[in-house]
DNA sequence: CGACTGACAGATTTCAATATCTGTCAGTCC
DNA sequence: GGACTGACAGATATTGAAATCTGTCAGTCG
């Protein structure tokens, strides 16, 4: 470790070590030692565990979504454009929950533990689905209308062979009452 | 306890002590004890402890949802009635959920140790809403559009000031769909 | 001076012993 | 005979002492 220890640097190997040893038993002792300096050198980077949590929360939600704006922001019509953002943004959650089941229940801890920046990334999201659908009250109805198959607490159920077809079967429906609207 | 010990008696004795207790620490001990007989009488009716806490979690399920059916079977117009009924589910649930949420944290440990039974009643409500809208495929949809104002994991979320308005935007969404189809 | 260390107090976790529980069954009692 | 008991083996949970961790800060080093 010749480099500088920055903030950057430290929240990469958090991600190592929470990835080695899982949630329960990764502590801040175990990130030192990984970047070769004692537990106080961290502590003047990030104030708490808590915080040096989160800021990895932030990061792990931010490129687990990348790509989406772009999607919303096409000038595709807007019903398609509706379909192909929901879809995007379930491929995306279901390519994680299934690749890497493990590290996904280490996010799924990490989420539930900072509830509030989650709450933050998800007014986001729908902000996304309102510049689509044009109302922020139909916009949070879609979101919410389509939970199941992007909120990471039904993970379990992304796995039965029919779930693409309920995923078309409700953006269908919703997709119909927006047109109808 | 002069009376005969029966399966129904065990019940309901069961439920007072997991009301008591809770999930974690009520036992078999505990449940003969309150009964005044011996752990060994009541798996003359119970084969296992499991068996037991499967029996308790059907019950709570039929009685939460008692008068949904009537709701279902009634002969007002599709939306209407299917408004209705998914209103009265998310009335129930929220309910019991706000009215002793103890009470709730209980039953939701139970609900996942038997996720069978509750896949099974998942299946006759979703029978219900088929009967309701004339489509197995659509009935699904409907349901899991629905699911964060009746699937347990999301009771949570059921306290925010809005909740009925995000209800019924998403009520008003899927209504729409129904009626352009 | 400012990045870093390491020893420290109090909080939290681990671990192993101890206690309790689950499920069985031979035996009691009406 | 059939409902029930209670002692038992193995599995699970509880407990409290020891180990580790979190967060602080006075002090080292370049």
């Amino acid at each position: 470790m010749a480099e500088a220890l920055t903030a950057e640097h430290i929240l990469t190997t958090t991600e190592d070590v929470l990835r080695r040893y899982g949630p329960a038993k990764a502590t801040v002792v175990d990130v030192a030692r990984a970047l070769g300096v004692s537990h106080g050198s961290v502590y003047r980077h990030f104030p708490t565990k808590a915080a040096l949590r989160e800021a990895v929360t932030e990061r792990w939600l931010e490129q687990a979504h990348a790509g989406l704006k772009e999607i919303a922001e096409s000038d595709a019509p807007a019903p398609e454009k509706l379909r192909s953002w929901l879809q995007a943004l379930f491929d995306a959650k279901r390519k994680k929950a299934l690749g890497d089941p493990e590290l996904f229940a280490t996010f799924e801890v990490l989420a539930k533990e900072n509830s509030d920046v989650v709450a933050e990334h998800v007014r986001e999201m729908v902000e996304q689905v309102a510049a689509i659908v044009g109302d922020q009250r139909t916009a949070q109805a879609v979101f919410n209308a389509t939970e199941r198959f992007h909120n990471p607490v039904h993970a379990a159920d992304w796995v039965e062979d029919d779930v693409q077809d309920k995923f078309d079967a409700v953006c269908d429906l919703v997709i119909a009452g927006l047109e109808a609207s």
